[in-house]
DNA sequence: CGGAGTCTTGACCTCTATCAAGTTTTGTGG
DNA sequence: CCACAAAACTTGATAGAGGTCAAGACTCCG
């Protein structure tokens, strides 16, 4: 009985603190005690919100801590020589950034806001140390690495040999499930990227998108309004994938206890 | 004294140990003592070598290890429903396998040997267990993860709005880096992979990638017999790439101890 | 209202996919 | 070790997707 009430506690404890901080991926769904999300909670930094376009760490800045964005949209990119940005990923709420510094105590990458963006900082120093006493955190934390390094390799599966409009639909698929598993609706958003950023990372050109987006509208696939997007005829979007169901349908916790 | 020579033996024995199994990336350069060692040698399990061809797990098998490549190559790809096959990674020796399965306890790829192949399997499970009680390890875990987040991102970014010309630039410096870091030459080397598995993993026909060879050769940048490459320009190869020097250069362990 | 940035549209041209033969290499069984 | 079939690779011709250049239309703010 006790432990049963110990339980449900826990459970509504961890939902509240993964609400506050759009810690999802961090706390679910592993089986956090509540003294463990109370001892992550406390690591975790609110920050000044990002306005639109201010920086979050430059290429080549020390890695202390990674990032969770609570609301708003990041984007992270690299800068050739020759001075051409290239983007890397957006991040939307409920996702971490700086995973890839981890390992050279670096970024390798910039990240600045797509629009005004609250985010949490969390230091990774003391996350570490939380992970080694809590070994459902340090789980956690390799699954969500490992979630990353599936999704960059579906990406690249998905950039490489595709068209223009595969790579499109591809993209507004995946925003819409990531929209959609925060509890958005699946096929109304707002872009938060302006559609050069969209077509910087999908390799495109600029008038390549805009030819895109209006050749979708005509077919009646997409509807648009500036930045606001509806996706009309889903089935056909998928349909261009080429997998109706594979895409960035997976979620880390979805798989079965064991 | 004792310490010291403690510290001595730890690390001769780590070395070993890295070289049964080209375990480098698991074991160095974070400061695993020797009892470590002992036990992560101890759960690591030598496996039978694969022939040419021959698959390792396939996509959606259960995932209960990661596996190190100890000589050979070896690629994973995934099927699209036509059932055209997408080759996602080169696994050269020394480097790791599986590690995108972790998050879904299934292999979100198929992996087959290019060729005859020595492999380390490391069940997962036993590792985690070890992770818990040796922090050192885990952090490298978590190390190589990111190493791993990065390096798609890296090759992400590389294939987003290149040349075919630059693609296969960065893909051969990026293969001449693997081998030099196990102590092989930089710049003549054996590809392990056929050129059509060149070019689908580079987004490209397998005849774009036959004019390629063709015309690197005939600008002296590469010289090639078979599978034999030796690269002959590797400045040019890299004023290609427009990144003198950041692509694949960077190296677990190459950030200073603080 | 104006001006900078963003997006759209059109014309053109380049790169690379595709199709179609060849040619060489590889692997296998006699 | 050779022969022969099957892959793998090369080469050429052609066409189409998408990049580039150039100009014009929105849109957002101050």
């Amino acid at each position: 009985m006790v432990e049963q009430h110990r339980n449900t506690v826990s459970i509504r404890r961890i939902r509240e603190a993964c609400r506050t901080c759009s810690l999802n991926d961090l706390c679910l769904p592993v089986a956090l005690d509540a003294p463990d999300v109370d001892a992550l909670d406390r690591i975790v930094q609110r920050r000044r919100p990002l306005a639109r376009g201010e920086v979050l760490f430059n290429t080549g800045d020390r890695f202390d801590a990674i990032y969770a964005v609570r609301t708003g949209a990041l984007k992270s990119m690299t800068i050739k020589e020759d001075g051409e940005e290239q983007i890397t990923t957006f991040h939307l709420p409920g996702e971490l950034l700086g995973l890839d510094a981890i390992s050279f105590r670096e970024h390798p990458s910039t990240a600045s806001a797509l629009d005004t963006s609250s985010l949490c900082e969390i230091p990774f120093a003391e996350l570490e140390d939380l992970a080694e006493r809590i070994p459902g955190l340090n789980r956690q934390l390799l699954r969500i690495m490992s979630k990353e390094i599936f999704n960059d390799q579906e990406m690249l599966h998905a950039m490489a040999r595709r068209s223009a409009e595969e790579r499109l639909a591809i993209l507004l698929l995946s925003l819409s499930h990531r929209f959609a598993r925060r509890g958005l609706s699946a096929t109304r958003f707002r872009l938060p990227m302006a559609r050069h950023e969209l077509s910087n990372y999908l390799g495109l050109a600029p008038e390549t998108m805009s030819r895109l987006f209006r050749r979708f509208v005509e077919n009646g696939w997409i509807s648009v309004s500036g930045k606001e997007l509806s996706l009309e005829d889903v089935d056909a979007l998928r349909a261009l994938t080429g997998s109706p169901s594979a895409i960035m349908q997976k979620d880390i916790g979805s798989e079965k206890h064991h």
